[in-house]
DNA sequence: TCAGGGGCTGACCGATCGGTCAGGCATGCT
DNA sequence: AGCATGCCTGACCGATCGGTCAGCCCCTGA
Protein backbone atom coordinates (compact mmCIF):
# COMPACT_ATOMS: atom_id res chain seq x y z
CA UNK A 1 0.00 0.00 0.00
CA UNK A 2 2.78 2.17 0.64
CA UNK A 3 4.55 4.18 -2.01
CA UNK A 4 7.98 4.51 -0.19
CA UNK A 5 9.18 7.21 -2.51
CA UNK A 6 9.94 10.56 -1.30
CA UNK A 7 7.22 12.30 -3.52
CA UNK A 8 4.50 11.24 -1.14
CA UNK A 9 4.41 15.20 0.02
CA UNK A 10 3.56 16.03 -3.54
CA UNK A 11 0.91 13.55 -3.80
CA UNK A 12 -0.81 14.44 -0.85
CA UNK A 13 -0.78 17.95 -1.74
CA UNK A 14 -2.40 17.35 -4.58
CA UNK A 15 -4.70 14.87 -3.46
CA UNK A 16 -6.00 17.75 -0.75
CA UNK A 17 -6.40 19.98 -3.32
CA UNK A 18 -9.02 17.62 -5.79
CA UNK A 19 -10.58 16.55 -2.41
CA UNK A 20 -10.83 20.09 -1.28
CA UNK A 21 -12.25 21.05 -4.47
CA UNK A 22 -14.84 19.14 -4.33
CA UNK A 23 -15.78 18.62 -0.81
CA UNK A 24 -14.10 22.13 0.68
CA UNK A 25 -11.99 22.14 3.15
CA UNK A 26 -14.47 21.08 6.22
CA UNK A 27 -15.86 18.55 4.24
CA UNK A 28 -12.83 16.74 3.64
CA UNK A 29 -11.31 14.76 6.32
CA UNK A 30 -7.64 13.43 6.59
CA UNK A 31 -9.16 10.46 6.44
CA UNK A 32 -10.82 11.25 2.82
CA UNK A 33 -7.16 12.68 1.54
CA UNK A 34 -5.06 9.40 2.94
CA UNK A 35 -7.50 6.77 0.84
CA UNK A 36 -6.81 9.02 -1.91
CA UNK A 37 -2.82 8.68 -1.86
CA UNK A 38 -3.44 5.13 -0.81
CA UNK A 39 -1.88 6.03 2.53
CA UNK A 40 -2.90 6.27 6.01
CA UNK A 41 -4.18 9.11 7.97
CA UNK A 42 -0.48 8.91 10.10
CA UNK A 43 1.45 9.63 6.67
CA UNK A 44 -0.34 12.93 5.58
CA UNK A 45 0.19 14.22 9.48
CA UNK A 46 3.72 12.89 8.84
CA UNK A 47 4.39 15.33 6.17
CA UNK A 48 2.36 17.82 6.68
CA UNK A 49 2.04 19.73 10.87
CA UNK A 50 -1.85 19.56 10.26
CA UNK A 51 -4.77 19.96 7.89
CA UNK A 52 -4.43 23.31 7.90
CA UNK A 53 -0.46 23.33 6.90
CA UNK A 54 -1.91 21.80 4.06
CA UNK A 55 -4.20 24.42 3.37
CA UNK A 56 -1.54 26.92 4.06
CA UNK A 57 0.83 25.27 1.47
CA UNK A 58 -1.64 25.23 -1.31
CA UNK A 59 -2.71 28.97 -0.86
CA UNK A 60 1.11 30.18 -0.81
CA UNK A 61 1.34 31.05 -3.84
CA UNK A 62 -2.05 32.88 -4.82
CA UNK A 63 -1.63 34.66 -2.12
CA UNK A 64 1.54 35.70 -2.78
CA UNK A 65 -0.02 36.93 -6.21
CA UNK A 66 -2.47 38.57 -4.47
CA UNK A 67 0.16 40.12 -1.94
CA UNK A 68 1.57 41.37 -5.37
CA UNK A 69 -1.17 42.98 -6.67
CA UNK A 70 -2.35 44.87 -3.48
CA UNK A 71 1.03 46.80 -3.54
CA UNK A 72 1.20 47.51 -7.15
CA UNK A 73 -2.12 49.03 -6.30
CA UNK A 74 -1.35 50.84 -3.33
CA UNK A 75 0.13 54.53 -4.65
CA UNK A 76 -2.44 53.93 -7.34
CA UNK A 77 -5.99 56.14 -7.51
CA UNK A 78 -9.64 56.76 -9.96
CA UNK A 79 -9.90 55.29 -13.30
CA UNK A 80 -6.21 53.61 -13.13
CA UNK A 81 -7.29 52.33 -9.58
CA UNK A 82 -9.88 50.66 -11.41
CA UNK A 83 -8.29 49.11 -14.39
CA UNK A 84 -5.30 47.79 -12.91
CA UNK A 85 -7.20 46.34 -10.11
CA UNK A 86 -10.31 44.74 -12.61
CA UNK A 87 -7.77 43.30 -14.84
CA UNK A 88 -5.22 42.48 -11.80
CA UNK A 89 -8.06 40.59 -10.00
CA UNK A 90 -9.28 38.65 -13.87
CA UNK A 91 -5.84 37.41 -14.21
CA UNK A 92 -5.46 36.22 -10.66
CA UNK A 93 -8.61 34.17 -9.92
CA UNK A 94 -8.26 32.87 -13.91
CA UNK A 95 -4.41 31.57 -12.74
CA UNK A 96 -5.42 30.14 -9.60
CA UNK A 97 -9.32 29.06 -10.04
CA UNK A 98 -8.17 25.86 -8.66
CA UNK A 99 -7.01 27.13 -5.66
CA UNK A 100 -9.97 29.32 -5.77
CA UNK A 101 -12.24 26.45 -6.07
CA UNK A 102 -11.02 24.62 -3.06
CA UNK A 103 -12.15 26.97 -1.01
CA UNK A 104 -15.77 27.44 -2.35
CA UNK A 105 -17.84 29.32 -0.10
CA UNK A 106 -15.65 28.73 2.44
CA UNK A 107 -14.09 32.02 2.36
CA UNK A 108 -15.77 34.12 4.79
CA UNK A 109 -14.97 31.54 7.82
CA UNK A 110 -11.11 30.27 6.72
CA UNK A 111 -10.66 34.43 6.04
CA UNK A 112 -12.16 35.06 9.43
CA UNK A 113 -8.96 33.09 11.24
CA UNK A 114 -6.43 35.23 12.56
CA UNK A 115 -4.30 33.51 9.79
CA UNK A 116 -6.04 34.91 6.97
CA UNK A 117 -6.17 38.31 8.48
CA UNK A 118 -4.49 39.98 5.94
CA UNK A 119 -6.07 38.79 3.32
CA UNK A 120 -9.74 40.36 4.23
CA UNK A 121 -7.40 43.94 4.47
CA UNK A 122 -6.49 43.00 1.06
CA UNK A 123 -9.72 42.59 -0.45
CA UNK A 124 -11.40 44.97 1.04
CA UNK A 125 -8.56 47.27 -0.18
CA UNK A 126 -9.08 45.84 -3.56
CA UNK A 127 -12.34 47.08 -3.40
CA UNK A 128 -11.70 50.18 -2.81
CA UNK A 129 -9.53 50.06 -5.92
CA UNK A 130 -12.24 49.01 -8.07
CA UNK A 131 -14.92 51.50 -6.76
CA UNK A 132 -11.89 53.86 -7.53
CA UNK A 133 -11.92 55.12 -4.17
CA UNK A 134 -15.20 57.25 -3.98
CA UNK A 135 -16.36 55.37 -1.08
CA UNK A 136 -20.58 55.28 -2.38
CA UNK A 137 -22.03 52.64 -1.06
CA UNK A 138 -23.85 51.97 -5.04
CA UNK A 139 -19.69 51.60 -6.04
CA UNK A 140 -18.82 49.28 -3.16
CA UNK A 141 -21.81 46.83 -4.17
CA UNK A 142 -20.66 46.72 -8.08
CA UNK A 143 -17.25 46.30 -7.03
CA UNK A 144 -18.29 42.67 -4.44
CA UNK A 145 -20.52 41.72 -6.71
CA UNK A 146 -17.59 41.72 -9.23
CA UNK A 147 -15.15 39.68 -6.79
CA UNK A 148 -17.45 37.19 -5.74
CA UNK A 149 -19.15 36.55 -8.87
CA UNK A 150 -15.56 36.10 -11.00
CA UNK A 151 -14.40 33.83 -7.91
CA UNK A 152 -17.34 31.38 -7.94
CA UNK A 153 -17.49 31.65 -11.84
CA UNK A 154 -13.66 30.60 -11.89
CA UNK A 155 -14.52 27.54 -9.37
CA UNK A 156 -17.50 26.78 -11.83
CA UNK A 157 -15.61 26.67 -15.12
CA UNK A 158 -12.23 25.12 -13.69
CA UNK A 159 -12.40 23.02 -16.38
CA UNK A 160 -12.60 26.13 -19.17
CA UNK A 161 -9.43 27.34 -21.05
CA UNK A 162 -8.07 30.62 -19.48
CA UNK A 163 -8.11 32.11 -22.98
CA UNK A 164 -11.46 31.76 -22.66
CA UNK A 165 -12.63 32.19 -19.65
CA UNK A 166 -10.24 35.51 -19.05
CA UNK A 167 -11.50 37.46 -22.05
CA UNK A 168 -15.48 36.69 -20.63
CA UNK A 169 -14.68 37.87 -17.23
CA UNK A 170 -12.64 41.04 -18.47
CA UNK A 171 -15.43 41.95 -20.59
CA UNK A 172 -18.14 41.79 -17.81
CA UNK A 173 -15.62 43.54 -15.18
CA UNK A 174 -15.16 46.48 -17.70
CA UNK A 175 -19.18 46.55 -18.43
CA UNK A 176 -20.13 46.60 -14.51
CA UNK A 177 -17.33 49.25 -13.88
CA UNK A 178 -17.74 51.26 -16.78
CA UNK A 179 -19.82 54.26 -15.60
CA UNK A 180 -18.29 54.48 -12.07
CA UNK A 181 -16.08 57.44 -13.78
CA UNK A 182 -16.76 58.81 -17.00
CA UNK A 183 -13.26 60.64 -17.17
CA UNK A 184 -11.89 57.07 -18.20
CA UNK A 185 -11.04 56.22 -21.37
CA UNK A 186 -9.16 53.11 -22.44
CA UNK B 1 -33.51 27.83 32.59
CA UNK B 2 -36.67 26.54 30.72
CA UNK B 3 -39.16 28.59 29.06
CA UNK B 4 -41.91 26.77 29.41
CA UNK B 5 -43.95 28.65 26.77
CA UNK B 6 -45.28 27.08 23.65
CA UNK B 7 -43.60 30.14 21.74
CA UNK B 8 -40.22 28.19 22.11
CA UNK B 9 -40.26 26.95 18.42
CA UNK B 10 -40.18 30.26 16.89
CA UNK B 11 -37.40 31.23 19.79
CA UNK B 12 -35.29 28.24 18.21
CA UNK B 13 -36.05 29.04 14.88
CA UNK B 14 -34.57 32.63 15.12
CA UNK B 15 -31.57 31.77 16.93
CA UNK B 16 -30.85 29.34 14.36
CA UNK B 17 -31.13 31.94 12.16
CA UNK B 18 -28.79 34.33 14.20
CA UNK B 19 -26.15 31.82 14.04
CA UNK B 20 -25.98 30.16 10.92
CA UNK B 21 -25.69 33.62 9.30
CA UNK B 22 -22.37 33.91 11.88
CA UNK B 23 -20.94 30.55 11.55
CA UNK B 24 -22.37 28.74 8.67
CA UNK B 25 -24.58 25.97 8.29
CA UNK B 26 -21.65 23.33 9.11
CA UNK B 27 -20.23 25.86 11.53
CA UNK B 28 -23.03 25.86 13.94
CA UNK B 29 -24.12 22.84 16.62
CA UNK B 30 -27.26 22.26 17.73
CA UNK B 31 -25.27 22.90 21.02
CA UNK B 32 -24.62 26.79 19.93
CA UNK B 33 -28.66 27.10 18.79
CA UNK B 34 -29.94 26.19 22.27
CA UNK B 35 -27.40 27.75 24.46
CA UNK B 36 -28.34 30.99 22.28
CA UNK B 37 -31.96 29.92 23.22
CA UNK B 38 -31.32 28.87 26.60
CA UNK B 39 -32.56 25.63 26.26
CA UNK B 40 -31.02 22.13 26.06
CA UNK B 41 -29.99 20.56 22.71
CA UNK B 42 -32.40 17.75 23.47
CA UNK B 43 -35.30 20.63 23.64
CA UNK B 44 -34.06 21.69 19.88
CA UNK B 45 -34.82 18.24 18.78
CA UNK B 46 -37.79 18.15 20.32
CA UNK B 47 -39.54 21.12 18.47
CA UNK B 48 -37.15 19.81 15.07
CA UNK B 49 -36.64 16.40 13.55
CA UNK B 50 -33.36 17.69 12.88
CA UNK B 51 -30.52 20.24 12.32
CA UNK B 52 -31.73 19.68 8.37
CA UNK B 53 -35.19 20.36 9.49
CA UNK B 54 -34.19 23.85 10.77
CA UNK B 55 -32.52 24.61 7.70
CA UNK B 56 -35.35 23.86 5.29
CA UNK B 57 -37.97 25.78 7.53
CA UNK B 58 -35.82 28.66 7.31
CA UNK B 59 -35.47 28.09 3.99
CA UNK B 60 -39.05 27.35 2.85
CA UNK B 61 -39.94 31.08 1.96
CA UNK B 62 -37.45 31.87 -0.43
CA UNK B 63 -37.86 28.75 -2.20
CA UNK B 64 -41.09 29.16 -3.11
CA UNK B 65 -40.24 32.58 -4.20
CA UNK B 66 -37.68 31.16 -6.19
CA UNK B 67 -40.11 28.53 -7.70
CA UNK B 68 -42.17 30.20 -8.59
CA UNK B 69 -39.76 32.54 -10.59
CA UNK B 70 -39.01 29.42 -12.20
CA UNK B 71 -42.19 28.89 -13.70
CA UNK B 72 -43.10 32.31 -13.99
CA UNK B 73 -39.33 32.05 -16.85
CA UNK B 74 -40.43 29.22 -18.24
CA UNK B 75 -42.12 30.26 -21.21
CA UNK B 76 -40.43 33.31 -21.82
CA UNK B 77 -37.30 33.80 -24.05
CA UNK B 78 -34.81 36.62 -25.54
CA UNK B 79 -34.82 39.76 -23.65
CA UNK B 80 -38.08 39.44 -21.69
CA UNK B 81 -36.32 35.86 -19.86
CA UNK B 82 -33.17 38.20 -19.25
CA UNK B 83 -35.05 41.20 -18.23
CA UNK B 84 -37.66 39.01 -15.97
CA UNK B 85 -35.07 36.76 -14.76
CA UNK B 86 -32.72 40.00 -13.71
CA UNK B 87 -35.44 41.50 -12.00
CA UNK B 88 -36.99 39.01 -9.99
CA UNK B 89 -33.47 37.32 -9.31
CA UNK B 90 -32.63 40.92 -7.70
CA UNK B 91 -36.02 40.91 -6.01
CA UNK B 92 -35.61 37.69 -4.09
CA UNK B 93 -31.89 38.10 -3.76
CA UNK B 94 -33.11 41.46 -1.69
CA UNK B 95 -36.17 40.19 -0.08
CA UNK B 96 -34.70 37.00 1.65
CA UNK B 97 -31.07 38.79 1.76
CA UNK B 98 -30.78 37.33 5.39
CA UNK B 99 -31.64 33.60 4.28
CA UNK B 100 -29.14 33.58 1.66
CA UNK B 101 -26.44 35.16 3.88
CA UNK B 102 -26.81 31.91 6.39
CA UNK B 103 -26.28 30.08 3.16
CA UNK B 104 -22.51 31.58 2.82
CA UNK B 105 -20.57 29.42 0.43
CA UNK B 106 -22.53 26.38 1.46
CA UNK B 107 -24.76 26.81 -1.03
CA UNK B 108 -22.66 24.26 -3.37
CA UNK B 109 -22.74 21.67 -0.87
CA UNK B 110 -26.43 21.88 0.36
CA UNK B 111 -27.14 21.89 -3.18
CA UNK B 112 -26.21 18.79 -3.95
CA UNK B 113 -27.96 17.38 -1.05
CA UNK B 114 -30.87 15.34 -3.16
CA UNK B 115 -33.07 17.74 -1.00
CA UNK B 116 -32.56 20.27 -2.71
CA UNK B 117 -31.58 18.97 -6.43
CA UNK B 118 -34.79 20.83 -7.54
CA UNK B 119 -32.69 24.31 -6.63
CA UNK B 120 -30.00 23.30 -8.58
CA UNK B 121 -32.39 22.77 -11.56
CA UNK B 122 -33.89 25.88 -11.11
CA UNK B 123 -30.84 27.73 -10.95
CA UNK B 124 -29.44 26.46 -14.02
CA UNK B 125 -32.69 27.27 -15.87
CA UNK B 126 -32.48 31.13 -14.13
CA UNK B 127 -28.93 31.15 -15.79
CA UNK B 128 -29.97 30.10 -19.11
CA UNK B 129 -32.62 32.74 -18.57
CA UNK B 130 -30.25 35.59 -18.18
CA UNK B 131 -28.04 34.24 -21.16
CA UNK B 132 -31.35 34.72 -22.88
CA UNK B 133 -31.40 30.94 -23.86
CA UNK B 134 -27.94 31.61 -26.54
CA UNK B 135 -26.20 29.23 -24.90
CA UNK B 136 -22.88 30.62 -25.59
CA UNK B 137 -19.91 30.31 -22.77
CA UNK B 138 -19.32 33.78 -22.70
CA UNK B 139 -23.20 34.52 -21.93
CA UNK B 140 -23.12 31.70 -19.54
CA UNK B 141 -19.90 33.22 -17.34
CA UNK B 142 -21.85 36.80 -17.41
CA UNK B 143 -25.14 34.85 -15.73
CA UNK B 144 -23.28 33.14 -13.25
CA UNK B 145 -21.29 36.07 -12.31
CA UNK B 146 -24.26 37.88 -11.25
CA UNK B 147 -26.09 35.14 -10.03
CA UNK B 148 -22.91 34.71 -7.71
CA UNK B 149 -22.13 38.29 -6.77
CA UNK B 150 -25.58 39.99 -6.21
CA UNK B 151 -26.13 36.29 -3.40
CA UNK B 152 -22.81 37.51 -1.95
CA UNK B 153 -23.27 41.42 -1.77
CA UNK B 154 -26.58 40.71 -0.10
CA UNK B 155 -24.91 38.48 2.45
CA UNK B 156 -22.47 41.09 2.53
CA UNK B 157 -24.33 43.87 2.79
CA UNK B 158 -27.62 42.68 5.42
CA UNK B 159 -27.50 46.01 6.83
CA UNK B 160 -28.10 48.22 4.05
CA UNK B 161 -31.98 49.28 3.75
CA UNK B 162 -33.76 47.90 0.92
CA UNK B 163 -34.42 50.66 -1.57
CA UNK B 164 -30.28 50.95 -1.23
CA UNK B 165 -29.69 47.92 -2.45
CA UNK B 166 -32.22 47.20 -5.25
CA UNK B 167 -31.65 49.81 -7.30
CA UNK B 168 -27.41 49.46 -6.68
CA UNK B 169 -28.08 45.57 -7.84
CA UNK B 170 -30.19 46.00 -10.82
CA UNK B 171 -27.72 48.96 -12.25
CA UNK B 172 -24.99 46.59 -12.15
CA UNK B 173 -26.84 43.63 -13.71
CA UNK B 174 -28.40 45.83 -16.11
CA UNK B 175 -25.37 47.02 -16.65
CA UNK B 176 -23.55 43.73 -17.38
CA UNK B 177 -26.42 42.04 -19.42
CA UNK B 178 -26.94 44.78 -21.92
CA UNK B 179 -25.13 43.94 -25.08
CA UNK B 180 -26.00 40.35 -24.26
CA UNK B 181 -28.91 40.97 -27.09
CA UNK B 182 -28.37 44.18 -28.64
CA UNK B 183 -32.18 43.58 -30.01
CA UNK B 184 -33.33 44.61 -26.75
CA UNK B 185 -34.61 47.94 -25.94
CA UNK B 186 -36.05 48.83 -22.10
C1' DT C 1 27.69 -6.78 9.49
C1' DC C 2 25.31 -3.77 11.91
C1' DA C 3 23.85 0.84 13.64
C1' DG C 4 21.11 4.70 12.36
C1' DG C 5 17.56 7.15 10.42
C1' DG C 6 13.87 8.44 7.13
C1' DG C 7 9.35 6.95 5.77
C1' DC C 8 5.40 4.95 7.22
C1' DT C 9 1.90 2.58 10.06
C1' DG C 10 -1.93 0.79 13.43
C1' DA C 11 -3.64 1.77 17.65
C1' DC C 12 -5.17 5.07 20.35
C1' DC C 13 -6.66 9.75 22.41
C1' DG C 14 -9.94 13.49 23.76
C1' DA C 15 -13.33 16.35 21.76
C1' DT C 16 -17.39 17.12 19.33
C1' DC C 17 -20.91 15.99 16.30
C1' DG C 18 -26.22 14.83 15.44
C1' DG C 19 -29.45 12.13 17.48
C1' DT C 20 -32.10 8.89 21.05
C1' DC C 21 -34.41 7.82 25.22
C1' DA C 22 -36.60 7.32 29.66
C1' DG C 23 -38.28 10.10 32.79
C1' DG C 24 -39.47 14.63 35.44
C1' DC C 25 -42.57 18.36 35.91
C1' DA C 26 -46.12 21.23 35.38
C1' DT C 27 -50.93 21.86 33.63
C1' DG C 28 -55.67 20.83 32.60
C1' DC C 29 -59.47 17.64 31.94
C1' DT C 30 -62.50 14.08 34.00
C1' DA D 1 -57.91 12.84 43.42
C1' DG D 2 -56.25 10.66 39.45
C1' DC D 3 -54.87 10.57 34.93
C1' DA D 4 -53.22 12.16 30.48
C1' DT D 5 -50.73 15.23 27.82
C1' DG D 6 -47.30 18.65 26.29
C1' DC D 7 -42.86 20.52 27.18
C1' DC D 8 -38.47 19.84 28.53
C1' DT D 9 -34.24 17.64 30.40
C1' DG D 10 -29.70 14.95 31.59
C1' DA D 11 -27.53 11.03 30.34
C1' DC D 12 -26.07 8.51 26.91
C1' DC D 13 -25.03 6.57 22.05
C1' DG D 14 -22.15 5.58 17.87
C1' DA D 15 -19.59 7.97 14.50
C1' DT D 16 -16.12 10.94 13.12
C1' DC D 17 -13.00 14.50 13.65
C1' DG D 18 -7.77 16.22 14.00
C1' DG D 19 -3.85 14.75 16.14
C1' DT D 20 -0.22 11.75 18.95
C1' DC D 21 2.84 7.99 19.67
C1' DA D 22 5.65 3.86 19.92
C1' DG D 23 7.44 1.04 16.91
C1' DC D 24 8.15 -1.49 12.27
C1' DC D 25 10.47 -1.79 7.73
C1' DC D 26 14.06 -0.97 4.70
C1' DC D 27 17.82 1.55 2.78
C1' DT D 28 22.33 3.46 3.43
C1' DG D 29 26.96 4.11 4.92
C1' DA D 30 30.70 3.04 7.95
Amino acid sequence: MARHTPQTHDEILAAAARRFAVTGYRGTSLQDIAREVGCSKATVLYHFAGKDALLAELLAQPLAVLRELDERLAPLGGAEARRVGAEGFVDLAVRFRREIALLRGEFPELLAQPTFAHVQAMSERLIAALTGHTGRLADRITALVLLAGISEACAEFADVAEDELRPALLAVARRALAPLDPVDND
